[in-house]
DNA sequence: TGTATGACGAGTT
DNA sequence: CAACTCGCCATAC
């Protein structure tokens, strides 16, 4: 636990826990809240180090409601399982009716 | 120690 | 309308 490692990263990983059941969030978005539109792409990276954290990272997709990272789970469709067991409709990694269940950081926090 | 790269996004060509 | 470029910064090699 290195305190002065205060970066993006851990904000990333604080906003992307705060993400409510059966929402989803997008790289940009948190990146955005953290005042740093351009980072979105660390955003996503970060996400690569969150495997220990308790971070719900497949409630994190790009801006598209595209589920990008799944390569990254156990599975092949673990990801599209958790966000369908949340009541997220997802198809062809995809997700349904995104606006409805994107959840902005900036507005609702 | 330096270079390459990656779960993105917005702007430009 | 599609493809390309740049920014961002921590991690891997």
């Amino acid at each position: 636990m290195q305190l002065e490692t205060l970066t993006f990263f851990e904000k990333v990983y604080q906003v992307a826990k705060l993400v409510p059941y059966g929402r989803v969030t997008s790289y940009g978005a948190i990146a955005n809240y953290l005042g740093a539109r351009k980072s979105a792409r660390m955003v996503g990276y970060a996400m690569n180090g969150s495997h220990n954290k308790d971070v719900p990272a497949h409630r994190v997709v790009n801006r598209k409601g595209l589920l990008t990272g799944k390569h990254h789970f156990d599975g092949t469709n673990l990801m599209q399982q958790l966000l369908e067991s949340e009541g997220i409709e997802v198809v062809d990694n995809q997700i349904q009716n995104f606006e409805k269940v994107f959840w902005n950081p900036s507005e609702e926090l």
